[in-house]
DNA sequence: CTGTGTTTCATACTGATGTTTGAATATGAA
DNA sequence: TTCATATTCAAACATCAGTATGAAACACAG
């Protein structure tokens, strides 16, 4: 056994370099872990890569946050109360007509997932918790996915007339919604098959407007005429095309 | 510096060796890998599960394929000649009006993301690959993804009076695929909203044409009123927005 | 200054994972 | 049989990741 273990030699440098001008390690790594974690999600990023990120060393991590579990959670929790998700939140608030919600809603999720000042990581953590869910997605779904779903649910129910755990209102609740998450969710694709396309501020605009329209061309419709939709109880027997 | 591929006899028939399933170690490795693959994800899933799983040894898959990436780029490739996906080319295919085309097209690809015989595990990669992309993403994009939009683009195209590649007909084509994906995409969170939702085959059809219903709605709305919509998109030939 | 508690650091440990290797076994033909 | 090839196997190797540890550096009260 050999516990003789090389006591360092010389002073290496003055590690007061950079000091990362008074903002506490911890925080650092917060922020830095953010980012890594959205980007690679929890499995495949690493403490090293993260404490190099954040000039720190790999202790780090275990010394403030207990262990890799530990700092991500703390991670998500943080981007739970994001900005972004406010904006969300009073735009569902608002006391406005529901169509005027509605879009503010769009538009406002929207624009949190695409902002160019800020990166888009609090919806890329989602993304790689859908695709292999750790223990925060049930805290993710549980304080953001439902209350927000609920809110939209009664905000659909009540334009079409329905109440909100009415089958169809949910349905029209994830056409809204998975209109809105595709542009997230499935980037790569989108880039694939759209190459050109520009995330510029106006180009959200143009989308949210067109979300709003396409799924509002139905809802009106459904709330003018009720009955002509409704009718699909069990099979839809055969496709016959509504009067044209 | 092995052997890359074992080399090939054309002798497929030999079971009379064992009766518990001589299938050839090959194959099973290919259909263990799918399933564990689609689980897990390229990354978190480990030879020597899937080496466990399929009762082979941990060299197996290196002495078959090289190494962990030329198991999962076969399993990929295996995974693209789906017998799902020739649903929905055949759907894509056939010589209907336009509108029930759309409707066999969004029934198919909901009926191949949940079916209860075959798990739907072929979808489950493409998610994990969306989270956490490999050099497989690159190939599945160019052979499934880019093909079948370019159909449904001029599918919608055709419906909505515009060619394939103006926005509205995209933004169109993303409301429509954005409203399938998101059963697959986000089924956790689907779940956790709508905790007795059973995929029974006949929920699939309500949603299908659920979906196809919704999508309708404006495509006939925008055929018969154009004007009324282009005022935000940028059609090629006035890209003016202020309209004063 | 000294003492005490906190933070950072270099380093080592443990386990897991992809990969390699060389021997052992099976298979089929000469 | 004997030989050549194909395949399987157990074991080892190399790397990397998360974690642990003890000392050094720091901050600050006394």
């Amino acid at each position: 056994m050999n516990n003789a273990r090389p006591q360092l030699k010389l002073k290496p440098l003055k590690r007061r370099r950079r000091p990362a001008i008074s903002e506490p390690t911890r925080d650092k790594l917060l922020d830095v872990a953010g980012r890594i974690f959205a980007d690679r999600g929890y499995r495949a990023a690493t403490i090293r890569e993260i404490c190099i990120a954040a000039r720190a060393n790999v202790a780090a991590v275990n010394y403030h946050f207990g262990d890799k579990l530990g700092l991500y959670t703390m991670v998500v929790q943080q981007s739970m109360q994001a900005a972004e998700l406010e904006g969300i939140r009073s735009a569902l608030d608002q006391l406005a007509p529901p169509e005027d919600i509605l879009r503010a809603v769009i538009r406002a999720r929207l624009n949190s997932i695409c902002r160019r000042d800020r990166p888009d990581w609090h919806f890329r953590i989602l993304v790689h918790e859908l695709a292999q869910p750790t223990p925060a997605l049930r805290r993710l779904i549980s304080k953001i996915g439902r209350p927000l779903f609920q809110r939209l649910l009664e905000l659909i129910g009540g334009m079409i007339g329905l109440p909100p755990d009415d089958d169809k209102t949910r349905f029209c609740a994830f056409s809204v919604m998975g209109q809105i998450l595709v542009f997230v969710l499935a980037n790569p694709l989108l880039e694939a098959v759209w190459p050109d396309l520009k995330m510029t501020p106006e180009q959200l605009d143009r989308i949210a407007y067109h979300i709003a329209d396409f799924s509002l061309s139905y809802i009106r419709q459904f709330r003018s005429n009720p009955s002509a939709h409704s009718a699909n109880g069990t099979t839809p027997a055969t496709p016959s095309r509504a009067s044209k």
